[in-house]
DNA sequence: GTACCTGCAAATGTTTTGCAGTACG
DNA sequence: CGTACTGCAAAACATTTGCAGGTAC
């Protein structure tokens, strides 16, 4: 296992597609690739700044931006549109590049989701109109059923 | 047929619709609304301003931006980030409001499509994780088979 | 006639860039 | 040690907004 296997994390992947470019493992790309798959929120730029400067105060913007860049270049992180001012990144988008988001129009919260049945379906589509598929998008914007039925969202209890 | 039928033209529901909440049909968002939906091309903000102003010189940025979000408010033109800078804005929402887009990585070119067991499908899923799909987003990123077989793309001739 | 609408230009917010200094390899 | 990288601040964009004047109804 010497090249980006998707057995390693996508932090890991990152060192690794930078050794490989030639590029320089700083102390900046370093926490900033940290935070951001720090864990499995989606973020803004502003807020992986934000976290960065945090753990390392030498992190500026114009690095977080060119960093983000690379990290979505290299494929390891995706921009989602969630119809945001700004956009936000899918830091869980190298280990499960299929999946879709559920955006709550009740909470606003993002769910993700994966169904194998879509993927085949938007396979074949894909193929009917002369095309082979590199990349899906899939974004639902839905209301929750239980706030409706229970008045209570469980994903956003009551007292929040 | 008075209110806002599926039968009217987008134009005419929007103009409808401004009618119907009180706001006056100036000749800026006469002709916004006019080259908005005057072709099924996407366009975005600025090339609409363009347009608008070829036909009416009385145009201003700023009303192109509030039209815009009228029109989308309305549920008849939707934003679709297709990746660029800037957003681009389908006209084509109103009248099929679950087509999807294919963006062809090679030419760059956008495809609409709708298929009726994917819709299905989505609803199926969406459900199961309680809750209800109200507006679904689907974007397919693929390469042109006809490119990679023959050399040409049937949707971009050589010569072009 | 008047409230709503528009154009202008300035403000805002986000991302990019040029450049001089810094530090990785 | 040299070259790639960084921070800073300005630039470049895209979009929004306040306000004085214009216009649909």
């Amino acid at each position: 296992m010497t090249s980006s296997s998707p057995a390693m994390t996508p932090q890991a992947r990152a060192f690794e597609t930078m050794r490989t470019q030639g590029l320089r493992l700083t102390s900046q790309r370093k926490t900033i690739t940290e935070v951001a798959f720090g864990n499995r929120e989606h973020f803004s730029a502003e807020s992986l700044l934000a976290r960065s400067c945090r753990r390392n105060a030498k992190v500026s913007r114009a690095t977080v931006y060119r960093t983000l860049a690379f990290l979505v270049r290299a494929g390891l992180l995706r921009q989602v549109g969630i119809g945001q001012s700004s956009p936000l990144y899918d830091p869980n988008f190298a280990d499960h590049p299929r999946h879709g988001h559920f955006v709550c129009v009740d909470c606003h919260k993002i769910v993700e989701f994966h169904d194998h049945c879509l993927d085949v379906r938007e396979s074949i589509v894909t193929k009917d109109h002369g095309f082979s598929p590199k990349r899906v998008n899939l974004q639902i914007e839905a209301t929750c059923d239980a706030l409706r039925e229970k008045g209570v969202c469980p994903r956003n209890p009551p007292g929040t």
